[in-house]
DNA sequence: GATGAATGAGCTTTCATTCAT
DNA sequence: AATGAATGAAAGCTCATTCAT
């Protein structure tokens, strides 16, 4: 992989490189979801960020280079909090169903961002689009690998693992991108579980379904009884 | 519904306005697939269709209207198309079958214009957004009038189809968003195949499933025996 | 004088041509005093005039000739008028009296038209402006003469003809750029009067107040007993 | 009023603010004067004003604004110079025939300006005429207090007073509007003692007459002995 | 003679980026 | 490090004028 990952600063000290970065990367999630990459101007973001116009370019080395870090900053989120949500979680279909329903409610804290993310990924050149694939791909891998191992381990039955986990993804992300056809029939919770019903369950063994009836009682998977 | 699907000219021969429109507006989809709405001038999509830049806002007000029936032009590929693979097909589980290949299908034959759609809605004023999203809603009524009537007929068992849609619709959309990783590992047929065997045969009841097996045999579903 | 009064026509029927001419001429005149000449485009004139963009191009060198030949019109219409109201008149003082209502009587007919000749003169090329200031000369010179000959006649007492006049002139005008505030204290008449009380009745001699004070009492000036 | 009054600047600093302004607006009278509003590209008031033409959209809305603020410009001459003409002077008389005579100077020195206000007000939207023609008579109104009072003290007989100083105020613009005509018969001293000969003479009283001959001595009027 | 679609130069306005302070 | 005024290229859009029909 080329240099496309990494966006230089003219700042030296690195804990105000975070620091700034951090708050001007926050004024521009916002800004380019509300409003669009183009429509947003820098003006606009260093006005919501508080701070001047060139100070940006201390920190940035272009538009598309804010734009680029504000897009690793969703995948972050995503590959810092799924993680997180199988800690300490042995069984892997328990891990698939836990990884799934934490993507949800990342995806629905991150509405606008999720949706930026789907929308701008294009406006990129194209080296900053293949780090952005990359991500992507990688967060997939995770749940690919809870897939894999639990037909691995006959709690699921033969599927197509790589297909089913992008349906999986595909179905967290639609929360984010069709919210305004989906929020005003379903509540996240219900969301979820209707996710589990569709993309899951029809693929479990036996042994596999008893895990899941058994995630439904632990209140795991909501809407179960 | 407000007038925001109207689109005026100040040109009046009516065969005239319909085939200038026809030439730009080809010209704008290849250039917004490529590039992008924002980085697509008025100057290239004229040069690109070979006129005069003037002669674009004779056919449309401004710049946005492009964008707009830009869109609508590909939903209406949408809208026409799949009609067409039902017609003279009684058999309700047929229907969605036949339904689900030709999006995927017609999706093939529209990749750049399918990412446009997705990317580009966002950047038009909110009534405009609100026509898109109602064809596009009207796209899946054909499906889910299609499965709801084979649940009635006890060919596919009880299932969220508003929900199975979706996927079944997003699954048509992902071959074109998620080319990138998708193309390399499925052609199309098997794409298609593969989508049938996670999205639709899992539902089945045992009557639905030698539906299926006549269409495998028939070719009508790929990769059939 | 070169042939800037001049406006040729790519048309050979003359009466055609009148015609034609009067039509648009009608049309501009009306744009032009209500919009102003810049925010008036050909499109609209000819579209006013029930006619086709190009056709004003066989009747006119340019869009600058339009306006040249509307203001000429106004113009001509003073011209045209004024000497009327002298016909079969003798008395110079009776004939600057009889002019100087009539001109502020065509000004009131001619509203927009006269604002438009204020404000619009200077969008000409400079040699048009000289013919349309030669014929502005022209008409004070009715109105000088009959001045001239009243101080002749021992009418009026000396007094800087020249200056005078272009004060009566003024005054006319002043009608049509002030309209704003002097409409809602003044209606013609009154205003007529008062121009009488100003700007010729403390020049009179004897002789001269006798002569007006016959006209007030004939009516042709008006409030008099 | 309404906030038709106020343009707003994105510089914050109001020092530079004023500076910047003076500099604009200076290039704009001239360039509009010579060329009027229309024929003067933004462009070209930068180049003039040697600098960009982005800057002069951070002090000025549109170029509607420039134009409104040089119209507004040259009113303010108008009330700030004509007031000081009057400071320390008592006689109501005197304080008429000193603003008139102030008025005409004030035309003289600013002939492109004076031409370009009659020309564009009405190029401008609505509120903002207003607010030019509330200016415009606010001047006027310091004529006509001078005039009421000299009538109350018996300096002035009795007359339309209104009329009268609109008649005033002509007669001075009439010095930039019909330059090409005055001009090259008159010189402004000339011109001036005229204006009063004609509109201020005949109106006086005895004691009025003595006080125009005291201000003719003086050399206040010019042309006197 | 008449039409009106087509042209394209030229305008206003925006905004990413720079740089003196 | 930080500011924000200044730059100027580039974009959308208009409209006087032309010309094939």
């Amino acid at each position: 992989m080329s240099d496309a990952g990494q966006v230089e600063s003219l700042v030296t000290d690195p804990k105000l490189v975070e620091e700034r970065r951090a708050q001007i990367l926050k004024a521009a999630t916002k800004l380019f979801s509300k409003q669009g990459f183009y429509r947003t101007t820098i003006q606009a973001v260093a006005k919501e960020a508080g701070i001047s116009t060139g100070l940006i370019y201390q920190y940035f080395h272009d538009k598309d280079d804010v734009l680029f870090l504000t897009l690793i900053n969703v995948l972050e989120a995503y590959e810092r909090e799924i993680p997180k949500a199988l800690d300490g979680i042995s069984d892997p279909l328990e891990q698939l169903v836990r990884a799934f329903c934490a993507y949800c409610r990342i995806v629905d804290s991150l509405l606008d961002a999720t949706v930026l993310a789907y929308r701008s990924t294009k406006s990129l050149p194209a080296d900053r689009q293949d780090v952005i694939k990359a991500r992507e791909t990688a967060t997939n891998q995770l749940l690919e690998n809870c897939l894999a191992a639990s037909a691995q381990a006959g709690l699921v039955r033969p599927v197509n693992t790589h297909l089913l986990v992008y349906q999986l993804v595909n179905f967290c992300h639609a929360w984010a991108l069709k919210q305004w056809a989906l929020r005003r029939r379903y509540d996240l919770d219900e969301y979820i579980n209707q996710g589990v019903q569709i993309l899951i369950e029809p693929f479990l063994s036996k042994t596999g379904a008893s895990v899941l009836e058994r995630l439904r009682n632990e209140g795991v998977v909501p809407g179960g009884r």
